[in-house]
DNA sequence: CTGAAACGATTAAATGTCAAACTATTTTTT
DNA sequence: AAAAAATAGTTTGACATTTAATCGTTTCAG
C-alpha cells in the first residue's frame, strides 16, 4: 500500500474511532444524567461501592482525573447527600470518602441501568467482534505517553 | 455463551474501547495544546480551513457542539487574533466566520502535526486491523439515538 | 528536635460544556 | 401589513477540567 493511502486509512480509522466511541458514551451518558448525576460523579460513586470508601486522592486515580477535580466533584456529592467526607485520625491529611445510605441506593440503582445500557450497546457486535474489538483498543492504547 | 459471561465480555469490551480511545486522545490533544489550542479551538480552525468560511451554526454542528458553546470558543479564537466574524449583510442574522492570516498559519502547521501523530497512533495496528477497527467503531456508532 | 521535603487536600484562574432563557432578525401566516 | 413562528446568535448558570499556587500535616535527615 502507498504511503499516501496509509494515511487516509489511519485518519479514516481515528475519525471512525472517535464518532463510534462518542456515539457509545453520549448514549451511555444519558443513563447517568437521567439519574441526575455527570459522568465524574457517576464514576466516583461507582469506585467507592466497589471499592469501599477511600481517600480522595485514590479516587481521583481511580476516575483517572486531577486531586483538584475531585475535590469539587465530591463536593457537589457532598451537597446532595450522596457521600460522606471523614477526615482521618491517624493521618490528618487524609479525607475518607464514604457513601451516605441514599447515595448507595441510587449508584445500585443506576449502576444497573448503565451496566444494561453497556450490555446493549455492545450487543450491536457478536461476541468474536468484541474480542476483536477490546484486542485492537487494548494495543492502541498501550504506549502510554 | 452464558448470559453473565457475555455480559462481563461487553463491559470488559467497553471498557477497553474507553481506556483506548481516551489514551490516543491525550497524545493527539497534546500537538493541540503544545500549539496553545484547545481541542474546541482546533476543531473550529480545523473546519475552516477545510470547508472555508461559514456561519457559527455550521461550525457548531461541525464540531458537534451546542451553539452557545460555540459563541464563547470563537470569543476567545478572536480575541487570539485566529479567526474574524462578519455578519452578514443579507440576512443580518448570520455571523460568517473566518480564518485570519494567523490563524491560517498556525492551523496549518498544527494541522500537520495533529495528523502525524494520529497516523503514528494508527501505526501500532496493521493495515488490516485498521480496517477491522474502522469497520466495529462505525458498527457500535449506527444507531444514532 | 528541628527544618526541609513530601504529601493530601483546597483554591484560583482559564477554558470548555450544556441547557435554557433571551435578543435580534427573517419568514410565514392570516 | 401585523402577528406568529422560526432561526442565528448571545447570555447565564451549573458543572467539569487542568494547571499552578497554597495550606496544613506528616515524615525524615541532620
Amino acid at each position: 500500500m502507498k504511503q499516501d493511502a496509509k494515511s487516509k486509512l489511519a485518519l479514516n480509522t481515528y475519525t471512525k474511532l472517535m464518532r463510534g466511541t462518542e456515539s457509545v458514551t453520549a448514549r451511555v451518558g444519558r443513563k447517568m444524567s437521567d439519574a441526575g448525576l455527570t459522568i465524574s460523579q457517576f464514576g466516583v460513586l461507582e469506585a467507592l461501592l466497589h471499592k469501599g470508601p477511600m481517600c480522595q486522592r485514590d479516587v481521583a486515580s481511580k476516575i483517572l482525573k486531577s486531586t483538584g477535580n475531585i475535590t469539587l466533584v465530591i463536593d457537589n456529592l457532598e451537597k446532595q447527600g450522596l457521600v460522606q467526607r471523614e477526615r482521618s485520625l491517624e493521618d490528618r491529611r487524609y479525607c475518607t470518602v464514604l457513601l451516605t445510605g441514599k447515595g448507595r441506593e441510587l449508584i445500585v440503582a443506576t449502576f444497573a441501568e448503565v451496566e444494561a445500557a453497556i450490555i446493549a450497546e455492545m450487543g450491536v457486535l457478536t461476541d468474536e467482534e468484541q474480542q476483536t474489538l477490546g484486542k485492537l483498543c487494548k494495543k492502541l492504547g498501550l504506549r502510554e505517553g
